[in-house]
DNA sequence: CGCGGTATTGATAGGTTTCAACGGTGGTGG
DNA sequence: CCACCACCGTTGAAACCTATCAATACCGCG
């Protein structure tokens, strides 16, 4: 291996060294061949970054100038209304990426903060953007990554006006372990990273109205609820409630 | 000019001639120079197509090869749940793009419907990927749709999850008004395309509910309504309703 | 001119929010 | 190590906003 490509970084927690080998974690980079991993190495800043929790990773109005893959560890977007209210937009989580709402206006338009303590990767949109020029598919993974993210704001938006609690909960819970299952945790039971207030912020409901209808999935056998450790126990019926054969 | 530019195109309506020059008018094309067009015309296959009045753009499930900018008309998109239920997710009008929520997985995740007789751009996706590769000013501005078609859905969550009828409907008509006011229409007076029902629908409410809210603006002497017709007559205090100092 | 779809308005019902009290849990400091 | 405190979650009762049901009015169109 040609040593020239190891590299010294700078990050906000001291100095590392790093190879092409590391980027082939970046699940945005995955696809990639060997030597395309090599080429964009040399010209992608790939910043390893650690976000406390309750940590900030940006904020409504910060200069965007990198997306973030979620390395480890489970954030919340929310937008700010003009008021002081609040709207949690989605929860991300390990392989996700932040930022590409602020791509357009170079200014991020939500915050981003930690649930956990997380890793994310910080790749800088410049050299993003170039390297997608020279690579196709790197190109075609980041578009798939932007449609992707209006594809589910749309889905969550459908949530959101057409639907009754009990089916905006369901709908979240089959979504969550769906994308848990996908990422080789447990499919049917998770301890939830977030509070009542923020599933409620999510799907326009209150905690206690999440309180409420979490009980009464729980009651009629659906799930089992202890605190923020959720286990499906019947996801067929839970499927059932959205299609409205409750 | 190189004669070799002009282009022959068979349409849906027959066959058109068409030269490098016409890619001016479209708006994702803006900001490229006279001979990043001429590249452009060589590689992007740009066909014009009409869509009338209620008819489909695409619709969910179908084949994703190209994304669509909005010459003249106007559409609705909208997702469709497992039951019946349907949720307009957007309005779309004249520079704004269609069917970007399908790049990631070759089908489209909703329909597009005209709401009056429209024409648009059909934009084969493929060659605008290759032509982005190409030319950064067009790699910027595709990114920037992208990405703004992603804040924007953040923002109807937002007017979704955590504002009253009232809100939604300031929100939403300021929104509106200020897209026309852009396209050179008047800022406070539109002709609207869409139904009380369609408006509802974007907004989580039922037309009946549109209709009384819009009465109680129109009392509160904001605004006047005239069935389609609404002109705006106070639009800082409807900023003021928005801001929660109604 | 009359029809059909759309908009408005009223009365009532229903789901969610609000307000409030209580219980549980985790963290902190004595 | 335990006690205490703050925060989160649960549950209840009443209020509120929006949905529903229904009747009427309006416009566009054939």
């Amino acid at each position: 291996m040609d040593p020239s490509i190891f590299r010294v970084l700078q990050t906000s927690s001291g100095t590392v060294e790093r190879t092409w080998h590391d980027l082939g974690e970046i699940q945005l980079l995955a696809g990639l061949t060997r030597e395309e991993l090599q080429r964009v190495d040399r010209c992608l800043v790939a910043e390893r970054r650690k976000v406390p929790q309750a940590g900030v990773l940006f904020r409504t109005g910060d200069r965007f100038d990198s997306v973030y893959e979620v390395r480890t560890g489970f954030f919340k977007t929310v937008v700010n209304s003009s008021r002081g209210a609040e709207q949690v937009t989605g929860f991300q989580m390990a392989g996700e990426l932040l930022g590409l709402e602020a791509v357009g206006t170079r200014r991020h338009a939500l915050d981003a903060i930690a649930l956990e303590d997380s890793l994310v990767w910080a790749l800088r949109y410049d050299d993003l953007a170039a390297a997608s020029r020279e690579i196709p598919a790197l190109q075609e993974q980041f578009h798939c990554r932007m449609s992707a993210g209006i594809a589910s704001a749309h889905a969550t938006m459908l949530q959101l006006g057409s639907m009754c609690a009990e089916e905006r909960l369901a709908s979240f819970l089959l979504d969550l372990m769906h994308r848990l299952g996908v990422r080789g945790f447990s499919p049917t039971s998770a301890q939830l990273r977030m509070s009542r207030a923020e599933i409620g912020s999510l799907l326009g409901l209150k905690p206690e109205t999440v309180s409420r209808t979490l009980s009464k999935l729980q009651n009629a056998g659906l799930l089992q609820v202890q605190q923020r450790t959720i286990t499906v126990t019947d996801s067929p019926g839970l499927r059932r409630i959205l299609r409205g054969m409750a």
